[in-house]
DNA sequence: TGTTTATATAAGTATATAGTTATATACTTA
DNA sequence: TAAGTATATAACTATATACTTATATAAACA
């Protein structure tokens, strides 16, 4: 039996929203920590309108949430969210994604951004 | 902490198939019970290479697998493959699709083909 | 063995999607 | 207020994907 039944058109558009590699890896790195639009371009080595792009697609579903601290905004997933519940058990299974911030941290470019 | 940890690249393969409607309502049927082409053909009413294409990509997975009864290919869920825990609490999360089954029951149309 | 039925595959088409470039908006700070 | 930085949006392009039609394969049965 379900535990949250959801609507099965949802959970196809939450789906297809995840079953992409930069947004899949993006969802579990924020899942953890907020992370702002420059560190994300540089993580994922593509164009910052790529990665608005991918974000507003989150966002349009509720699944993330933005928080802007000064010239910049960041991104976390939002336990609140109804769907949360859906994609939980998903990110849960995926292997932490921290060791790309840490990347960044020695690099410098996490300080040297936000 | 991940209960089955496995690579992103796998799991955005997987959670793209099952981003579409077709497929995911087609899963979660034949996770309760087999069914053959001709009736997947009649419940989604589309053609049936269209039907066939689907459950190819799932089977290429190792999502599915096929059971031949004389004529009929029978389908369903390979709950020992080794992604169905990573499946299996998304497919538990989405409503029962049995009533599609009950339908062609109703209709005759599950007995007359297979 | 020939015909029918069930399913698979191939090839083509239409649409969806991700990415690019160019530009707009919004905030910060000199 | 002007310039710089961060992010968003629009328009376009290239590729992926789902579906269609046509055809092949495979089993059943007369």
């Amino acid at each position: 039996m379900p535990q949250t039944s959801m609507e099965i058109e949802k959970a196809t558009i939450i789906l297809k929203l995840l079953g992409d590699k930069t947004r899949l890896t993006m969802m579990k790195l924020i899942d953890d920590e907020a992370c702002c639009v420059c560190e994300l371009v540089e993580i994922f080595q593509t164009s910052q309108p790529s990665i608005s792009q991918h974000l507003r697609k989150l966002k349009d579903l509720g699944l993330v949430k933005e928080d802007r601290r000064g010239q910049w905004i960041f991104y976390s997933v939002d336990k609140c969210n109804k769907y949360y519940p859906f994609i939980k058990p998903i990110l849960d299974q995926i292997p932490s994604q921290e060791y790309k911030l840490k990347e960044l941290e020695e690099k410098g470019t996490r300080i040297s951004c936000c």
